[in-house]
DNA sequence: ACATGAATATTGGAT
DNA sequence: ATCCAATTTTCATGT
């Protein structure tokens, strides 16, 4: 997995050593050093003398790892050119993209080690309680999100953007739910509001909106109750209810 | 820089390192490795064998790497407790966070090696080109929106939310400017017709609304047009004009 | 602790 | 290429 380590190493040898393995394509590399990185496109930064993490992906991403957080100081998805040289002295990287038109530029002013590893693709990754999820699970069983409810649509279009569920009512009204995975917020009831509105227009009929969440913040909740809008708290990771013969969760999604 | 070092170690080696490492608390821990990540909290996540890189961060924070993607595969921002141990032959990192309560757990199936590394906590960084940034600057400089524009205010609370720039046209009607520092989209436009029509109602006088970017998608122009508001191009990095003798961006920027 | 909103958001999907 | 919406968004900030 470890194809090559270099350990303070020279200016000119962490250059040929970066060149070298990243020109293989196959590769992630790091080097753990004192640097200072630019970088200048959508917007632009200077980060002054200090110890980074740097590594490069097999993908061309780059990324500038300070002690602390899980996001980069610095960082760069998938870069068209990698340039490796020595500039005053000191080994330099230069990754750019192209759109849009940005680029980062590291100095390595005092690298401690440089490493070279492969990673190989991986085997299977499944993730459980994503907004998707709790919509396909709700077009399926609509009761959980209210009795005698009759789901007409998923994800349809209007003016204002897209309706997560389409409904119709035990009592022949249409339904407008708008899903959050997460706790929702007032942005959450703008949204909602808008589709109601938009589905109002263009029917003339009556429509009830329905916010179903985990939770909603307390601003979220009075708006709801102030637009005559409709709050139901749902789990994106409901329980499974199998009789008392419980299963791990993510054995449940990964045989479904 | 590089505090210690294990080349493929035995399970016991390798909880041994990383229990007398991330004890120290004061560095960066890392191991390559073949791995089993689960993941559960907010969500629930599998995955299955493959190579990853983890990484564990002087505040706690876990984060696993594949071999593409700026983003990990897995993460969890600071946790509170991070346990090691050997469990049926193979060592094993369990990270837990209280709120909201989540946890990570990394089986190390074939670890190819383990590190550990202090990062120094850094230089200076600073960042241009920030919405902040460009808030400040257009409330000093109103012209560059309209000329004999009045900031009567900037991140004034409405009901629906917080008004970028609130201000006065020479001829005296009232002014709501949005900001975006990259392509607005029709959310953008949806925000500042909320804020808009919240000023209507509370004043009764006439309104403008002004979508100040750097450009906008085209349903975001038609909807603002549709709506009566106005766009004004103007980008988040400015065109520094000092007669000819241009300065770098950030130098402005780092001496101002 | 909660709410809010920006971010160099990134990423994946649809058109 | 453009647009859109989710994200385990993360993170900083204010209350």
């Amino acid at each position: 997995m470890v194809v090559a380590q270099l350990d303070l190493p020279e200016p000119a040898a962490l250059a040929e050593f970066l060149d070298e393995q990243l020109r293989a394509g196959d590769r992630l590399v790091q080097v753990f050093s004192e640097c200072e990185v630019l970088y200048s496109g959508r917007a632009a930064s200077v980060a002054e003398a200090g110890d980074y993490l740097v590594m490069v992906k097999q993908d061309g991403s780059v990324q500038v790892h300070n002690y602390r957080s899980v996001k980069p100081v610095n960082w760069q998805p998938q870069t068209d050119d990698i340039v490796v040289g020595v500039e005053d002295g000191v080994a330099v990287l230069r990754a750019e993209r192209f759109t849009p038109s940005e680029m980062v530029r590291v100095a390595f002013l005092a690298p401690a080690m440089a490493l070279a590893v492969r990673l190989s693709e991986g085997g299977d990754f499944v993730l459980v309680g994503s907004e998707a999820e709790m919509q396909r699970r709700l077009a399926r069983h609509p009761e959980v999100v209210e009795a005698g409810l009759e789901v007409l649509d998923r994800e349809l279009p209007t003016d204002v953007g897209g309706i997560d569920l389409f409904a119709r009512d035990a009592a022949g009204r249409l339904v407008v739910v708008e899903l959050k995975r997460g706790k929702a917020s007032h942005e959450a009831v703008h949204q909602l509001s808008r589709y109601v509105e938009s589905v109002r227009r263009a029917t003339g009929e009556q429509v009830r909106g329905i916010l179903a969440a985990p939770s909603a913040t307390a601003p979220a909740l009075t708006q709801l109750g102030n637009l005559g809008l409709e709050f139901r708290e749902l789990s994106a990771l409901p329980e499974v209810d199998d009789g008392g013969a419980s299963q791990p969760l993510l054995f449940e999604a990964a045989t479904s």
